[in-house]
DNA sequence: ATCCTTCGTTGGAACGGTCCAATTAGTATG
DNA sequence: CATACTAATTGGACCGTTCCAACGAAGGAT
């Protein structure tokens, strides 16, 4: 059975031809008589035959798989990048190969360096952790989309990601809009991402006149940190929070209930990302939303162009988040 | 430069031996001598060698990756599930290689044979869609662990799954216990996982003489369609509602507050699977918790056990779920 | 000096495809 | 009916590894 898999030889020997005519007539081509084409379809079907893609790889110097790392499958965000790029790479006829390195950037390269063993035409990091040097050095001999991040740039690299300082201005807009003033920033940790939005929350403030009421604290992406940084929020008295990103906004709203406060009557909360989940009914989370499918589109895009014409120049492209203005969001209590 | 990538030959002129030699140094073999080891090494690194997993799979006729497809990767059980096959997996050095199906038949099947024709030596399908016949098929000729399901079975499979019908019966208990007798049942769709814990949920409801007040209100495993079947369930005037998955409690207390009853006050809910964000404070949720990264290396062991021993049985092991008390259940209330 | 071992090294076949150049079969033309 | 051409088919080289059988060099024993 299912020892040894049945090849092109078998194929071709079963119908009585050579394997060159094997490969010709199985990869369609029009110099096929139609008599063979049939022979050669029915024999391999009967065997079972599937081809070997390391065989074919090897041959034809190129695997049509494109590697994918993703940082952390349990954020929902990247979840729906890589719905994005899985769409437009399908289309294309290109596999994916996918890994995770758990946000552990030991960990993230060697599952890189398997990729690169099998010979990934492109690499597709959905944000990822890896130290400047080994990122351009990866760049440099293989095509490399990150997404999602746009801080670090190398020759050979392009980048797709949202405008997190322009997002950022959008929340602040919406609360100054709801007669908010006294608004905190929860930041997401030492990483880029949260740094741009802390950058937006202040230039925007510092644009509505509220450059003095600018407190940030120091937070990190999940529930359980966002429940801690807003009980030290509470302290400065806010009317609104701006949360670096939906799941931490998701603890911060907890927070807010347990000190006996609700939302958004007494305080309102704004996230930053547009999960999913943000729109269950029980969280109705007012967020700003990435559009994450089309930001793994266009990369995937991106990555397509520069397989097929290697000194096609890099991009940088930032697509708009936009305002999603749900239920943790409201006018500021006139009282107070 | 990144035209073509080095090979073992270029290792081998450059250290001045022969390939065969660069092939037993790298491998690691003992019978190189230091010197030799040595120059190869450096000349390796200088160039910046990466051996090609194509060529070597074809070689050695083996490609140590294992196969994984993942239902729908939005489902967070599915990611802690695969949390655990990867930890496993990468212990005994082989790789993953993911694809998803997003709950389409057509395209699952479409993934796999990518996966096949990559040589995967086995394959982990985290959940699937798949008809009886082909998944037969497929079982027939690669090792096959399916996990979460276990209704079909097939010479070739593993299955690994949570034992739902006592996962059920926990719930049930658990509320019988809060004084419970109007719960209602969410269904979870036509699956046969829904299934099972209806199944449990009947079963229990007789055991607690409460056969008379067995409903079944069908319903899906989304947010949305949990909230439309707990309105519906309102209907039977329930005190607590049994719903299918986690997702779909989250809609289910939607629906029941936005009937201004409380949760748990006027209606327990509890969910199953256990998924983290379950547990987050906004949401604290009561559930029947699976060991999801425990049935996904469970699954992996079983996977890589086939591998090194193509005839070993096939095994069909159930973990068993636990009940996780938070703040969605309580005890009944005494008026009414 | 000759023969064995042992150690380190090497050439070349194989893995399963693709593709090019060469060959044969078939058909139309003069 | 030979000739020229086109269509269909084929052998074999090649892709980058592994691994086996064979080989040379260096001692050690006789």
């Amino acid at each position: 059975m299912s020892t040894t898999r049945p090849t092109i030889h078998d194929v071709a020997s079963r119908a009585g031809t050579s394997k060159s005519l094997v490969s010709l007539a199985l990869s369609g081509s029009p110099k096929v008589s139609e008599r063979s084409r049939l022979r050669i379809e029915e024999a391999a079907a009967e065997l079972g035959y599937r081809p070997n893609a390391a065989a074919r790889s090897l041959s034809v110097r190129r695997s049509r798989t494109i590697g994918v790392l993703i940082l952390d499958l349990h954020n929902p965000v990247f979840a729906e990048i890589l719905d994005g790029v899985q769409t437009e790479v399908r289309q294309h006829s290109f596999s994916t190969m996918l890994v995770t390195g758990g946000e552990n950037p030991t960990l993230e390269q060697a599952e890189i360096e398997t990729l690169r063993e099998f010979q990934v035409e492109g690499l597709i990091l959905i944000s990822h952790r890896l130290p400047t040097d080994v990122l351009r050095s990866i760049a440099a001999d293989v095509p490399t989309v990150v997404v999602t991040r746009d801080d670090i740039v190398a020759p050979g690299m392009d980048t797709v990601s949202n405008d997190d300082v322009a997002g950022a201005r959008l929340a602040i807009d919406h609360l100054v809009g709801l007669g908010h003033a006294r608004i905190v920033y929860l930041s997401g940790g030492d990483n880029p991402v949260s740094h741009l939005r802390a950058t937006g929350y202040a230039a925007a403030m510092t644009a509505h006149g509220l450059a003095e009421l600018i407190r940030i604290v120091p937070g990190g992406l999940t529930d359980a940190i966002g429940y801690r940084a807003a009980e030290a929020a509470l302290e400065f008295n806010p009317t609104a929070l701006f949360v670096a990103n939906d799941i931490a906004a998701f603890g911060a709203i907890a927070a807010i209930e347990n000190a006996n406060l609700r939302v958004p009557d007494d305080i309102s909360v704004i996230g930053y990302d547009g999960i999913r989940i943000g729109g269950m009914r029980r969280v109705n989370l007012t967020t700003i939303a990435q559009p994450l499918a089309e930001l793994g589109r266009r990369a995937a895009q991106h990555m397509l162009r520069r397989i097929s014409d290697r000194d096609s120049p890099a991009q940088h492209e930032h697509l708009s988040a936009s305002l999603v203005i749900r239920g943790t969001t409201g006018p500021v209590k006139s009282t107070n």
